[in-house]
DNA sequence: GTCCGTGCAAAACGTTTGCAGCAGC
DNA sequence: GCTGCTGCAAACGTTTTGCACGGAC
């Protein structure tokens, strides 16, 4: 049975050696409490929910940390602020494919793209660490029947 | 022989009804006097070279505008601000592979990646009409060298 | 007791916008 | 002369930071 996110940000911070505090127990908490992508704005929102100590420069100050501690993925789709994506212990690398339409986002894996692209690095010179792969494309259910709900 | 940019966002304006103003003409010279990314405050400087009157404001309402007209692809590399590229016109599919030891940008192309993103996406139900790979990477010469400026 | 983590508010950042005047057509 | 484009400066929304206090260890 694997560790629970948590649980893993746990053993990060004692290997960091950050304290653990109750402020970041809820964040963590909440954070996880969804497979969602979710902006700081809304993780603060729902930690408060759990305590309502919990300032937003708290919130700021944590999610670097859980991104290093490689429990979150942090996304930029073009909006004005950052997406964290909590489901990538499951999925570690997945894609995105994202409704211009709705602006849902379906998440995807796909071996033979994985290949391809460690073995263009490789061919380059590099040592790949993390990829991005975002795919903006328009739903064909949209364009038939004018929504697309359906997706994601 | 293919139109310049310059040429083919003078046919733009004219398509799109939009005037052509002197200061609209030192920012487009100014982007594509390079194959460099460059940031809107860089542009910025650079047309200001070529006319002291450009501003701030217009740089940003004219940035849209080409990126509209299909000559500026915009990207989010995660740094603080977002990221011009005037190098579409002649590749118009390309990807990026970002240096981490020196933040150096390797654009790529590869058809057996953009056949297989199509493939997967219409499998899914979608008609994909942008998209972009991002993949950050150490680089080997760097670890054996202690520097990788080479590259790009 | 030390010093890291915290909340607060202010600052910083890139970007957008309202407005009055100017210039393209 | 109409209307869209401009510069300026202020506003915006997100994120970061300085500071003094409080809690983890």
């Amino acid at each position: 049975m694997p560790l629970t996110p948590e649980e893993r940000f746990l053993e990060f911070s004692l290997q960091k050696k950050v304290r653990r505090t109750a402020q970041r127990d809820a964040i963590v908490k909440s954070a996880f409490s969804t497979k969602r992508h979710f902006t700081a704005e809304e993780l603060l929102t729902e930690a408060r929910k759990l305590d309502p100590r919990v300032s937003r420069a708290t919130v700021y100050r944590t999610l670097p940390l859980l991104v290093e501690a490689g429990l979150l993925a942090e996304h930029d789709f073009g909006g004005p602020c950052k997406v964290y994506d909590p489901n990538i212990a499951d999925h570690p690398h997945h894609n995105h494919l994202i409704c211009e339409d709705c602006d849902k986002i379906v998440e995807f894996e796909d071996e033979e793209l994985e290949r391809r692209e460690e073995q263009i690095s490789k061919k380059l010179g590099f040592h790949p660490s993390k990829k991005t792969l975002q795919i903006r494309a328009s739903c064909e259910k949209f364009r038939k029947l004018g929504h697309c709900e359906s997706h994601q």
